[in-house]
DNA sequence: AGCCAATATATCGGCTGCGAAGGTATGACG
DNA sequence: CGTCATACCTTCGCAGCCGATATATTGGCT
């Protein structure tokens, strides 16, 4: 697992943080925790699950059939849980920092586009 | 420019924005921004100038020599201090919604590792 | 004088994760 | 009986980062 998590599996993390969800679930979870900015696609999706389940921050809870269909709930662990609370606090120092800056550039602008 | 931005290229966002640096004052920034916990690289600092400059995010500031050694001075440009704004906003929103479910797992665990 | 470290730039190749596209199967609905 | 929604999965290309490497100059140490 590369560290920074890129958006996406913060994210899924972030989702099973609440509760064990299935694939779709989770898409569905992560649409509504992100306001609709983020919408997972498979593709992203299962590549992520299956390399977060190889690192051992996410395990197969259980599976069950409903209407015929497969769902395959994931849950996070322990690991999980803390690398999600590590990662959140990186991003925090950061939204910081930028925040401290960006603070400092609205009071006094030195860009480019900046009053003449 | 790929959007969510990538940690090592928000952070030479997040460091222009305070003044015009050049290459080698970059990197020595973007650590003590970090608290030294990220060291840029020549391949990723000179890589991710290139992107950012052919976006338009941040441009050649101007050039000195010091001591027989140039210096290439970067900064910060109008739409790039409003990505930065931006790619912000999303971090502080992805942060506020991890935080959130992490204070709930610690009140009732619910993770594979939970008390018995 | 001779050498190594630090400053400062730049390039290249490999790796990883994401995203677009496409594929399979089942049940519900008209 | 065809289409849509649910639910799973795979393959391929691209972008960005990182390690390694290269080049040049100044300054300090011996």
């Amino acid at each position: 697992m590369e560290t920074p998590l890129r958006e996406p599996t913060f994210l899924i993390l972030t989702a099973l943080a609440g509760e064990p969800l299935h694939g779709y679930g989770l898409i569905a979870e992560v649409d509504r925790l992100s306001g609709g900015r983020v919408s997972l696609r498979p593709g992203t999706l299962y590549g992520a699950l299956d390399r977060l389940v190889d690192a051992g921050l996410v395990r197969v809870d259980h599976e069950e059939i409903v209407e015929g269909r497969l769902r395959r709930y994931y849950q996070l662990t322990e690991p999980g849980g803390e690398v999600l609370a590590t990662e959140t606090e990186r991003m925090r120092r950061n939204v910081d920092a930028a925040t401290a800056r960006l603070r400092a550039i609205k009071a006094a602008p030195r860009l480019s586009g900046g009053v003449a």
